[in-house]
DNA sequence: ATCGGCCGTACGTTATCACGTACAGGCGTA
DNA sequence: TACGCCTGTACGTGATAACGTACGGCCGAT
């Protein structure tokens, strides 16, 4: 099923782990030592003539000096994506005194997605029908643009200033709240974000 | 060679896809209907008692709607890391009339890096000393924060104006340049980040 | 010209992946 | 209780991934 979508992809894997090791100036013997690897099994591999198990491909991957995730990162589409300032998605208004803007375009192969918050005095996100928590494995990095905000992660509280940046993991309940007496405003990576059907 | 450290992300890797089936509440047979793998398979690969082929490893990431760069995303590790406006990494400022600062903390385990770009009038980035291109699969969001730039990317050219918002990826060649009167500034945010040895 | 060394690939063997079927255990219903 | 239905796992078979070895082709050195 779907076989033909696997093929196509798993060739590409192959010319860009050739493409990975030839700019690295190794040839199949070096990187067969690299990685612990057979040369006629990395030949294979970049011709598509076979599909290496994810234990191989991390294998080859490592030694590209690479995670394999980064490796198959090749995937999604390339080319150059815009989304004009009266583009940007808007965030349901619904949490009195916070509102958000998506700024990233709503591809399936996005890696990160770039929104900003803005949040009243006293008002906090995570109101109901604000996005909640995020998928397991999500990562999140948020930078306060204006104002003061707290951000509240799996219990702890963290105080942050104007500019600071934090990095956290966006699975665990989290929720960002303004306690000043200012107007706040965020700026917020999340990378990861998978979808249900 | 470095079989240990396989086995261990392999297993993850099965732990990994059986909480996201059952977080999607599916059955065994429920996924294996939805990605053509039979459900013996897929139960073999969450207890990580064999490591599947590339070819079905994508076809168990369709299933859960993923692609299976991110499945295999789960690696580095966690906790929250805060990087105040006065510990910022400032970028060489080398290049007249560029200068950044990257706002993210320098972990390994990171997946996006956010820094900030100011471009004086009539310069761009890219000058020696500054951060060229990056590494395979990279890819990069920029927000415009103030003024105009033009984006350079594989050739092409791409005005962006105040809030626009570009995604693309970085392993092509490319550089912003400010071209109009007034300084502009803006921040970017690299996804992948990977290392030569 | 000829040899040595390295390149990438074709061959044959073994290990194991991936399938279909068949089984033990839990749950609601008749 | 006994039945049907679903869950997840053990088994045996065919396909194939991964290995080691061996071959033709290219380049530099002697």
């Amino acid at each position: 099923m779907s076989t033909a979508i696997d093929a196509a992809s798993v060739t590409a894997i192959g010319s860009r782990v050739r493409a990975l090791r030839e700019a690295m100036d190794l040839s199949l013997r070096d990187l067969a030592e690299r990685c612990g690897v057979s040369a006629p099994m990395l030949s294979q591999v970049e011709r598509g003539e076979t599909s290496p198990t994810l234990q191989i491909a991390t294998r080859i991957a490592h030694g590209l000096d690479l995670r394999l995730s980064q490796l198959l990162r090749l995937d999604e589409g390339g080319a150059v994506t815009i989304v004009r300032t009266e583009e940007r998605r808007k965030g349901p208004s619904s949490a009195a005194g916070h509102r958000y803007e998506v700024l990233t375009p709503p591809l399936p192969g996005q890696r990160a997605e770039l929104s900003r918050h803005v949040l009243a005095p006293g008002t906090a996100t995570g109101g109901a029908g604000d996005p909640p928590m995020h998928e397991p494995g999500a990562r999140e990095t948020a930078l306060v643009e204006n104002g003061r905000v707290v951000l509240h992660c799996d219990g702890a509280e963290y105080a942050l200033a104007n500019g600071d940046c934090v990095t956290f993991d966006a699975d665990l309940p989290h929720h960002f709240e303004n306690p000043g007496p200012d107007e706040a405003s965020l700026l917020a990576v999340v990378s990861a974000g998978l979808r249900r059907s």
